[in-house]
DNA sequence: AGCTTACGTAAGCGATGACTTACGCAGCTG
DNA sequence: CAGCTGCGTAAGTCATCGCTTACGTAAGCT
């Protein structure tokens, strides 16, 4: 989650979205230099994110399967936390206030 | 989602789910001043994740229903841009490959 | 084997941001 | 009306982090 937090890593986590690239091709894409996306890849790739896969003298990363999975488990378990619960009291809040 | 990147606002954020509260409370409860926990608080407010509300001389935050619907509308459209699509393609990758 | 390509890592730097103390203001309470 | 409580804001400080340049390393090509 807080790997997510930057919007450059966020950008560049989208873009894997399209399947798994090298890092020079990704970095042609984005207004910062190659070692910058190798770093927000390593970040990206410790939070469990991507995966690295090597394909001759480049690294292609791509996303993560698990780590989706857990992150999506971690997102439904967000809301169902009392947030459900909250949600009706809100709407009962609100019945009678005209905005 | 810019605002959920730091572990202390997410952690007051996730505390509001329990219900409203107010500022000094909450910050009983972190170890962090109260002016931090202010901050926090407006930021989470311009992101549209909460909501204040006077009572007296407190100020109760609680949260935003209508943030909370545009955050989980926008994590939809996140797995949706073509993940499931890739979710094949990493399965269908998966088949032949050990490691 | 030597050269080139593609990448990761180290070191340094500038900027963003989280936190604290100090201050001013609104609202209850006597 | 005076005092107290609770909060937001301002200013300053210190850490974190994202970015760049420079360097070392693994793998294809000739």
């Amino acid at each position: 989650m807080d790997a997510l937090g930057d919007p450059t890593r966020r950008a560049i986590f989208e873009r894997l979205k399209g399947g798994a690239r090298a890092v020079g091709d990704l970095a042609g894409e984005f207004p910062v230099s190659r070692p910058a996306v190798s770093q927000h890849l390593k970040v990206l790739k410790r939070a469990g994110l991507v995966r690295d896969r090597r394909a001759g003298t480049r690294r292609l990363y791509e996303l993560d399967p698990q780590g989706l999975e857990e992150l999506r488990s971690y997102l439904e378990t967000f809301w169902q936390t009392g947030l459900a619960d909250f949600k009706q009291a809100a709407e009962q809040h609100r019945k009678g206030s005209g905005s």
